[in-house]
DNA sequence: AAAGGGCTCAACCGCTTACCG
DNA sequence: CCGGTAAGCGGTTGAGCCCTT
């Protein structure tokens, strides 16, 4: 009523892979306005994208926080019972695994789990797979597996609640709709007690017996995870990835040093490598900043 | 070294839901 | 309540990379 027309059936507007260029101006708009009325970011960046798509690069690639590839056996144990549990909820799934998107899950899903799960739904493979599983179980759930779960004493409810329920973390963007966050809250009860319970499926995924302690110390690393990113919202912390990388272009640009922020952000975009010039740029940046730098 | 088949993942498409006037 | 749009979500696609032959 009133309003006009979405972008997305409009005349010129560009599809395909994003340039650098246009990464700059999505996250420097972004920077300033935060997240949200994307159809407002085309009209005012003048970016020949829909705002679908700005949406999506910017949730899927350029947020602060997303972790990408290299999915830990425990990451996996999790998307696979919850995947039992939900169905292809890959946004509720996500709200568990803050880090990952809920593509990025969907993709891994896609190429990597189901053949996993489809093979061991064979029994003839289940059970080497068990064996396989417990082995790995050995390593997984060494106590030097985390270098990062240090501290302690963070609180348990990260799995009794979807990870989006926690206040000023960076996945604000992907959190679930009403219903979502019901039905998510009430698997959440299911997924405490597959945690007590292991099925087959979770031997074969986590390792069954010391299921409990992988998934406690996932707990930990999660909630540690979520104090990280607020420090790095405020300025501290390390880098990784892209997108961490980023994260740390965007928070202190928030807080009023977007001139010297953003000339890295422009090294680290248009650079073929993935930025280490800018990376080590970043870190003196950071340095100052952060008392205590993320290790994973 | 080249070809081609498989795999990965960023991005698009289309449907549903939430919201607004 | 109704009509219309924006935002969110899951399914699908395809370009590019990697591995095998």
């Amino acid at each position: 009523m009133g309003r006009p027309p979405c972008c997305d059936n409009g005349v010129g507007v560009k599809k395909g892979p994003w340039t650098p260029e246009e990464d700059i101006v999505l996250v420097s708009y972004i920077q300033q306005h935060g997240p949200g009325n994307w159809r407002s970011v085309p009209e005012n960046t003048g970016l020949m994208r829909c705002s679908k798509s700005c949406r999506l690069r910017w949730t899927n690639y350029l947020r602060p926080g997303i972790k990408r590839g290299n999915f830990t056996p425990h990451e996996e144990g999790i998307i696979i019972h919850l995947q039992a549990l939900l169905g292809n909820k890959w946004a509720a799934i996500a709200s568990y695994l803050p880090q990952r998107t809920d593509n990025d899950i969907k993709n891994y899903w896609n190429t990597h789990l189901k053949k996993k799960v489809k093979r061991l739904q064979q029994p003839a493979a289940a059970e080497s797979f068990q064996t396989t599983a417990a082995a790995s179980n050995a390593v997984t759930c060494s106590p030097n597996y985390y270098s990062s779960s240090s501290s302690s004493h963070h609180s348990l409810q990260g799995m009794q609640q979807p990870m989006s329920s926690y206040p000023n973390t960076a996945c604000s963007s992907s959190t679930p709709s009403n219903h979502e966050t019901t039905t998510t809250t009430g698997v959440s009860d299911l997924f405490q007690t597959w945690m007590m319970r292991p099925s087959p499926l979770a031997a074969a995924a986590a390792a069954a017996d010391n299921c409990k302690i992988a998934m406690q110390e996932f707990q930990e690393e999660q909630a540690s995870i979520v104090c990280q990113e607020q420090m790095v919202m405020t300025g501290g912390g390390d880098v990784n990835n892209k997108s961490s990388a980023l994260e740390m272009m965007v928070a202190p640009a928030v807080m009023g040093a977007s001139t010297a922020t953003f000339s890295l952000l422009e090294d680290w975009l248009l650079d073929d490598m993935p930025g280490q010039v800018a990376m080590d740029g970043l870190m003196g940046i950071s340095a100052g900043c952060c008392a205590d730098p993320i290790m994973f």
